[in-house]
DNA sequence: TTCATGTAATTAACCAGTTAGTTAAGATTG
DNA sequence: CAATCTTAACTAACTGGTTAATTACATGAA
C-alpha cells in the first residue's frame, strides 16, 4: 500500500535493553521515575499530534520517541484518545496557569492587557509545536465533542470571562475602542497562534528563519504594537 | 478498538442500481454528468478533509457522501494524497482568483488594502470549511513536505508579494505605520481564518451562533476596523 | 432502421497492509 | 512482595487501493 505518510521511522534506537557497556543508563521505570516516564510520554505525544494530528499519530512511533515499550502508553494511559486529552490538558493547564495570574493582579486594564498578550505570547513562543495540538483539536467534528466541551469549559471559558472583564474595564474608562470580546478574543488569539503554526509554510516562503531568537523578540514587538494601536484609544 | 472517530455513516442509501420505482434518478455517472460526479467527489472531499483531517478523512466516507462508489474516487483521482491535493488548488486557487484582481485595480493603498481583506473574508465567509483544510495542511510535518512547497509557490508567493508592494506603498505614503510583511500577513490571515476555524468551540462558549448572517456581518466590520486601526496612521 | 462495436463512466467484491490495543511471562529494584 | 517496566507475539478491525464486470451511450456499417 504505502500511503501518505513518508515511512518515518530509521534510528532503530541503539539502546539494548536497558544496559550499556560501561555505565548504568538510568533506565527509565523500573522504580526509577514513573513521573519521568509519564512526563516523557507526555513529551513525545506532544510532538507526534502537533506533527501527525490526531489521526495520523501512530502509538507505537510516541512509545518509540519516548524510549518506552509500547505497553506502557497503555499501562499509563487507557488509550490512545485519553492519552491525547492528557496532552490537551498538559498545554491548555500549562497556558490556564501562566495567563490567569495576570488578571488577578490589580494593574490598569492597558497594562493588565499588555501582561496578558505577553504572557500568552511567551507561552506559545516556548512552545511552538503546541498551536498544532491546538488546531488539532479545533479541527474536530462540526458540533462539540465531548473532549471539546470540556476543555472549553475548563480551560477556555474563565480565561474568556477575565479577558471579557478586562475589556469591559478598559472600555468603561475610555481607554479601549469598543469591542466585542467574542470578536476581540479569537482575533487576539489568531495574531498569536497562526504564525507559529504557519512557521514551516512561511520558512519556506521567505530566507528568514521564522523561528529564530531574534525573530521571535520582533514578532513579540509586532503583536504587543499591533494590538495596542487597534485597541486602545 | 472502537477508537476516536464517532462512527459516522447511517443513510445506506435506499437508490438501489439505478432504476427506481416510477421515475429514473438521473443516476450519477454512466454517460451521466462525468463532471458532476467528479465536482461531487470534491466537494465530499472538502468536507470530510475539514471535519478529519488529511489522515482521519476516509475514502469511503468521501464516497458515501458523494453518492459515488469507493472506485470512482481512483478513477478521477490517483489516490487519496492526489484527491487531497486537488481540494487544495480547489480552496486556494479559488482565493486567488478572487483576491488577485484586487491587486491589479489602481486604487490608493489604503482603499486596496481594505478591498483585499473584504475579499479575503467574504471569500472564507462563504466557504467556512476551508480554513480548517487549510490548517490541516500546515499543520503537516516539520519541514516543507513537496506538497507544501507547491502550494506555497503557487498560491501563497503571488498573493504575499503583491500584499507587499501594497505595504510598500502605504509605508513610503505615511498611510501606513512602518510593519513588516512578514509579521503583518500572517496576523491579517490568523484574524481572519481563526474565527472560522473555532466557530465550534465558540458555539459551545457563548449563546450566539457565531456562523449567523447578522453575526458573520458584524464580524466582517470588526476585522476591518480593527486592521484599519492597527495599519492605517 | 437495426445491429455490432468501442469507449467512458460506474460498480460490487475483494485483498493486503496497517494499526490500536492485548496479553502472558518475566525482569528489576526498593 | 509489589510496583514499575520490557519483550514480543498476537488479533481484530479497519482502510487504501485494485480488479473484473457492467452500463449507457455514440458511431457507423449493413
Amino acid at each position: 500500500m504505502k500511503t501518505s505518510s513518508p515511512a518515518r521511522g530509521g534510528s532503530r534506537s541503539r539502546r539494548r535493553a536497558g544496559r550499556v557497556i560501561g555505565r548504568r543508563i538510568p533506565r527509565l521505570g523500573t522504580r526509577g521515575q514513573p513521573e519521568e516516564s509519564r512526563a516523557s510520554i507526555l513529551r513525545a505525544a506532544v510532538a507526534e499530534f502537533a506533527e501527525h494530528g490526531i489521526a495520523g499519530a501512530r502509538t507505537d512511533a510516541i512509545a518509540r520517541a519516548a524510549h518506552v515499550n509500547k505497553a506502557l502508553l497503555y499501562y499509563y494511559f487507557k488509550d490512545k484518545d485519553a492519552l491525547y486529552e492528557a496532552v490537551l490538558d498538559h498545554v491548555f493547564g500549562g497556558l490556564r496557569a501562566r495567563v490567569m495570574p495576570v488578571f488577578e493582579s490589580n494593574m490598569a486594564p492597558r497594562q493588565k492587557m499588555l501582561e496578558y498578550v505577553g504572557a500568552y505570547f511567551d507561552y506559545i513562543a516556548a512552545n511552538p509545536r503546541f498551536p498544532r495540538v491546538v488546531q488539532a483539536e479545533w479541527m474536530r467534528a462540526g458540533e462539540g465533542s465531548a473532549r471539546m466541551q470540556r476543555v472549553a469549559k475548563e480551560y477556555f471559558r474563565p480565561i474568556f470571562g477575565k479577558l471579557s472583564e478586562v475589556l469591559r474595564e478598559g472600555i468603561d474608562a475610555r481607554e479601549f475602542r469598543a469591542v466585542n470580546p467574542m470578536d476581540f478574543a479569537p482575533s487576539l488569539v489568531g495574531i498569536i497562534i497562526l504564525y507559529f503554526s504557519a512557521a514551516p509554510l512561511m520558512k519556506t516562503l521567505m530566507k528568514v528563519d521564522p523561528l529564530s531568537e531574534e525573530r521571535i523578540r520582533e514578532r513579540r514587538a509586532f503583536v504587543l504594537e499591533f494590538v495596542s494601536a487597534a485597541l486602545f484609544r
